[in-house]
DNA sequence: TTGCTCCTCACGTCACGTGAGGTGGC
DNA sequence: TTGCTCCTCACGTCACGTGAGGTGGC
């Protein structure tokens, strides 16, 4: 009549539950064992505590918390509560899985565009080409003041804007010199239709011909590549038109800083054909 | 050139982040003060610390853990490993989802089960009645001993036949009288398909007029309902036949031990007409 | 004095896991 | 003695939140 007792290792092997689980689940007073030894403080678990531990693990793995389990096996007597428990659990994780959708689709997002950047890195040539710009359609805010202010104006243009932008940001300059503290420029972005906003000027920008040269690295080594660029206008004796073009290409992302020496600025020098 | 310094209650105002939360990212090193007064050790953040609270905030969302962050942040030089970073992380994601969703559809089965087994409560009349049964093809397994060792052979019969069950299980009873040590009976199942398994009878069982009654409360007081069919079937002058039959409709579940005073079972008595 | 903002330090959460230190019988 | 199984007790995890007790200036 004694029916077979298992110890708590036999019993961890027979459900697949940790000793130091079995232990917790006593503490927790849902899975008590079916007798303690007085003496060794010894747990014995009989054949019915087997189909009590699979329905703990069963309820587990559908993300039910101890407590919620205790309830649950407490009162089982009403089984309207049950189902209503049920069906909030659900409830509970297709509301993560949505919330999951969001978040994977906004790590997808950012993953192309990273890697859209790199492969601009990667590909970039970094020499003076001579090319040719189709009239564009774009957003600008004017202002005056040091050339690192231009964020101020792009997070302006993205608040106003938001999903009309069609492009990357760049810049126009307006001035025919570099100027430390009283630049004169205007932020901008491409556009994908004609939209207004207060304090924007939105308007079709001219193509044409224009020398460009990608620059690659942090933005105060800008210089550099001007110089370079500027050695070849002069050098095909190309008449230069104001206002130049910056395009940021790559940049501090929005969520990464990203490594400045791999930041991608296309430098674009509008001009008509000397003589 | 000062710049702006918000204390720690207006920087949580401006980042949404609480004070709590501020004090531990300066302990994590992922966001620290810009200054700290020696005297009060009062916490100062200036314009910058936004944008990085904002990197913070939107990893964060994107379940990064702070260790995670930590190490985005401080590495901020290598984007290959970031990408890789945001891959595995959406692989993670993508991975919980699909988790969510078994969990979600195991949910939803048990749910419809216990669903339907409530409207068998409410809907079971508890009146005897003359029907007529179908033929069936069903699996069974003969057993001797005491009715409750039933369980058992279910539990056989589930583990040999699994998805070829077309409903819920039942039981034949080959004495005419009431045993309690070594009764002859046979745990059943009706079949969708005619399979075989060892020790496993699979045959059609006739079908034929029967005395239905439905049975609800735990099945040590089945006794009662008995004699309510019996007396039944003495008035009406029925010649009932061997082997009779129990439908557990609704009894203990899967995950759910449930309330015994709710489980249902339906008693068939088969019966040839009497004079 | 009251009210406000800031500080530090300790402890709680959740479902266990880790490890230290010890027992009892082969 | 070694190896095995069992025990208890304390502490760690993760990203903070809670609360106690105190400061400093209006």
């Amino acid at each position: 009549m004694e029916p077979t007792l298992f110890s708590i290792g036999e019993f961890s092997k027979v459900t697949g539950l940790s000793v130091k689980t079995l232990r917790f689940y006593q503490e927790k007073d849902i899975l008590t064992p079916s007798r303690i030894d007085g003496e060794s403080g010894y747990r014995y678990y009989d054949q019915t505590k087997i189909e009590q531990a699979r329905i703990i693990v069963n309820l587990r793995a559908m993300e039910f918390s101890i407590e919620e389990i205790s309830v649950i096996l407490k009162e089982c007597g009403d089984e309207r509560d049950v189902l209503a428990a049920l069906r909030q659990k659900k409830a509970q994780i297709e509301q993560r899985i949505r919330r999951d959708r969001d978040v994977a689709a906004c790590l997808d997002r950012i993953i192309a565009k990273e890697t859209e950047a790199q492969r601009l890195v990667e590909q970039s040539a970094f020499a003076v080409e001579n090319k040719s710009l189709e009239p564009m359609l774009m957003a600008g805010i004017r202002m005056k003041g040091k050339y690192s202010d231009c964020g101020k104006g792009f997070s302006q243009l993205a608040r106003a804007l938001g999903r009309h932008i069609a492009g990357k940001c760049f810049c126009l300059y307006y001035d025919g010199e570099f100027r430390d503290e009283d630049a004169d420029f205007e932020a901008c972005f491409p556009l994908r239709k004609e939209v207004s906003a207060e304090g924007v000027s939105v308007r079709t920008l001219t193509g044409g011909r224009v020398l460009s040269l990608i620059h690659k690295g942090p933005y105060d080594q800008l210089g550099r590549s001007y110089a370079k660029i500027l050695r070849d206008a002069k050098e095909r004796k190309l008449e230069l038109q104001l206002p130049t073009r910056e395009v940021y290409l790559k940049g501090p992302g929005m969520i990464f800083k990203g490594n400045a020496k791999n930041y991608l600025t296309e430098i674009q020098l509008p001009f008509t054909a000397g003589t």
